[in-house]
DNA sequence: TATTTATGGCCTATATACAAACCAATAGGA
DNA sequence: TCCTATTGGTTTGTATATAGGCCATAAATA
């Protein structure tokens, strides 16, 4: 990321972000897992644990996606079965699409 | 991250990210928005775009959260004012729990 | 068909997220 | 209360994700 990039997020994809964080951390305590316990089930270290719970926007999808598995907080709100189908039916749909998006050429015709 | 960490993720988290950048590479064509135009209206390169719809795990999750919210694509199926009152009652309730997990002291006595 | 544009896949330099090790403060259980 | 485990916040070294090029291919319109 060359240039210092300073990213700015939307309300939205803060607000998104912490309660995600929130409902990890709150299953986590239902589970009675400590933080250790939990980032060492991820794969992951504890500080990053901890960013994933503040809401952190910078840490990878993957890790996020993963923690919240194995707490059992569901993404999109739908069991893995159900997901799976969504994810194929979305594909064939994507399929019959147009490839690319294009605008309509428009040729500004105002030299006469 | 050190060491060279081979990072493993579940299938569901897989299948998570998978379908969340399917969505989103629809929503991109539906509101005819070229991969460029979408990357540049959320601060990234077209690079990231590209592996964030194909479902890339180690995306930052700023990064798609931010695109998912411009082309419409919503997290957990709410919109941003009941979202934030989500939030808001979940931190309440946090409030309330207990701040550390521990578990039931066992002193393993066979010494004797 | 020809032409123009979008996309996908490279590459390199660099900013930074990560793991791991700390320490201090906090909170639970005895 | 004391003791111990958990948590929060550092720091540091390193692996790597990112931006920004470029080029080849695919695809849409004229």
């Amino acid at each position: 990321m060359p240039k210092s990039i300073i990213r700015t997020y939307s309300r939205y994809s803060r607000d998104a972000a912490a309660l995600l964080g929130s409902l990890i951390r709150e299953a986590r305590h239902e589970r009675k897992l400590t933080a250790q316990e939990l980032a060492d089930r991820a794969g992951i270290s504890r500080g990053l644990l901890q960013r994933i719970e503040k809401g952190n926007l910078k840490c990878e999808i993957g890790a996020v996606f993963e923690v919240a598995t194995i707490v059992g907080v569901k993404l999109f709100d739908v069991d893995e079965s159900t997901l799976t189908k969504y994810l194929r039916q979305t594909k064939e749909k994507l399929a019959l699409l147009p490839k690319s998006v294009r605008k309509k050429f428009k040729v500004v015709r105002d030299d006469f």
